[in-house]
DNA sequence: CCCGAATTTGCAACCGGTTGCACGCATCGC
DNA sequence: GCGATGCGTGCAACCGGTTGCAAATTCGGG
């Protein structure tokens, strides 16, 4: 059995008051006694039960780590750093999958069991449901990667979806292609729908430009592979957006395994720019989304609620940037 | 604030044992006691606290999910399932991510504070120190991915890599390559040794054939990739063992870059099979590593452990399998 | 050296549950 | 009708800490 408090008191020849005391910043010992229970601790090897102080401070330092995408490369880049920022500042990520997991009520129930301190949501693609219920539960939120929108329900942190859907239209349209496609993720994802929303008001504006659009089943290689055959077969685009990176690398997969190849006979402009899509092997057109940025951002935010700051939710909107590389056809040379 | 059982208590009437009884299953309480306390509990939307419980039970459910490895995709695919299975079957993973975390002692004390029920180890390169010091401190471990001989200090799920260095060995032998290389992980994971100790022992038995072996950094693309070309610059071998898929597929694209391609100038084989191993635009020939198996066993292995099963530790071994793709020249024509 | 203020310390109650024990009550056999 | 049996329940102590309060100690100033 691992030695408590009053182990260290008996041993100290102090009352339990005061080696909790010792433990607990803030609070005033004197040097002598600090120097008398800090030795008794030291010898015995005390660490203090975090579980049983929360039962009165009210603080676990638990964060739920929710996240519905564990199959996008992507999101391992997001727990590390989600992780490592939860540990640095004190906060221990308990990790909830919620891949097939339909009902909010059910993980609010269980982070609620293991009373949470905050909980954040690091997803694209989950309902907006979720961080709701928690929020209603009484749960300090932050909803990574959410949708960015004037008065959200709860804080977000993440990318302007539209403006990222204007930014690849406008990419495509810039190098001269006439047939442009969106090639989207679930089509119930926020984030699908936000960029369609800018790629087609982009593009409105450019008369001369044909539009069309369908949704891969899910996020993945697999479903961006098989949309992208079934487009091929029926008269494909000149370029596609693509819904993400993962999505893009199954598209370009789709075109090389008909004999084709981007961007000689189709374009490709992804989002995210993940790790592989730099690899030369795949080396794909993409839009970068600020991952640490928002990952930091997002901490900062839930220490910010933790310290009992409860301003009203605002969304926090990072800008992404183009990263050029070999699935997009050049730019034309500008005529001046 | 949230209700508690004196809320519930008061609300049905009753004592607050008889709350905490029908809420504990094998205790012995009334039909119409239970009705009685159910429906208060409804009416108040009352979860029982599991801390709290935890202080007197010793179980909280919580286990540490340790690992040093968030840049191989291949992760992805294990805390996705090793996060589902736990959560199958009512445990908690609190993820802890040991990137840069030289010291041992640190993370043992982080999750004592925490009281977790036990620890699983997730990966192949962190120093065995670390599951031997939860060991030490009492706590139940597994160790997945870790290194399997005999009487291990700790109980480890996971692969004999001894056997898969032979396994790539005979494969390049038997594809007619004479010039073979080993292009290991770190030095200092055990994977790395016990896989070179195998490839070795098997070509030993090939007099005809010269092998060279170095190793990267890191198991990381860029790592995979830097060593490569350094290899290509002093006289490569016909055909590579590379540590891993994701180190395989740097050194993929180093031979790319150089002009040269696999498997006619270079031949590759890899380890685990992750998914975008068998991408079209990859398609690296590799040593299947059965993750699933591994994390449900470890995961079995956890729940004895916590049952009180403190059995002497043991490895558990699984076969791996080559997955045959388009990195090595085929098997020559059988002369019968 | 004495008094009041400031600082330390211990007591005891509490956080939200669990559980050994004893008591009350209904049931059973005779 | 009686005692033996057993189930269901509440009391109270406990898990490992924290904290308000008051007593005890230290300190400074006159």
């Amino acid at each position: 059995m691992a030695t408590t408090l009053k182990d260290v008191a008996a041993r100290a020849g102090v009352s339990r008051s005061a080696v909790s005391r010792t433990f607990t910043d803030g609070a005033s010992v004197s040097a002598k006694m600090r120097h008398k229970v800090e030795r008794a601790a030291r010898e015995l090897g005390y660490r203090p039960n975090a579980l049983a102080s929360s039962l009165t401070t009210g603080r676990t330092k638990l964060i739920g780590l929710v996240s519905n995408n564990f199959r996008n490369p992507i999101f391992l880049e997001v727990f590390d750093r989600f992780t490592r920022a939860l540990q640095d500042c004190g906060l221990r990520p308990l990790l909830v999958n919620l891949t097939d997991e339909p009902d909010p009520e059910q993980s609010v129930r269980m982070l609620q069991q293991y009373s949470v301190d905050g909980v954040v949501v690091a997803s694209s693609t989950l309902p907006p449901a979720f961080a709701d219920a928690f929020r209603d539960a009484g749960v300090p939120v932050v909803h990574a990667f959410g949708r960015s929108v004037g008065a959200p329900p709860v804080h977000v942190v993440g990318i302007d979806n539209v403006a990222c859907g204007r930014m690849a239209a406008q990419t495509l349209v810039a190098r001269g292609y006439t047939r442009v496609g969106f090639l989207g993720g679930p089509e119930s994802a926020t984030s699908t729908q936000d960029r369609l929303v800018g790629f087609l008001a982009q593009l409105d504006r450019h008369a001369g430009v044909i539009v069309s659009q369908s949704f891969a089943r899910a996020y993945s290689f697999d479903a961006g592979r098989a949309e992208m055959l079934r487009l091929l077969d029926h008269g494909p685009a000149e370029a596609y957006f693509c819904g993400d990176d993962v999505l893009s690398i199954g598209a370009l997969s789709a075109i090389q395994s008909r004999g084709l190849s981007a961007p000689e006979d189709v374009g490709i402009i992804g989002l995210n720019d993940m790790e592989m899509s730099g690899w030369q092997n795949i080396d794909l057109t993409t839009i970068r989304q600020p991952i640490a940025q928002i990952v930091t951002t997002a901490v900062d935010v839930m220490q910010e609620m933790l310290a009992g700051d409860d301003r009203v939710p605002v969304a926090r909107v990072f800008d992404c940037e183009i990263v050029e590389r070999g699935t997009l056809r050049a730019l034309p040379a500008r005529v001046s």
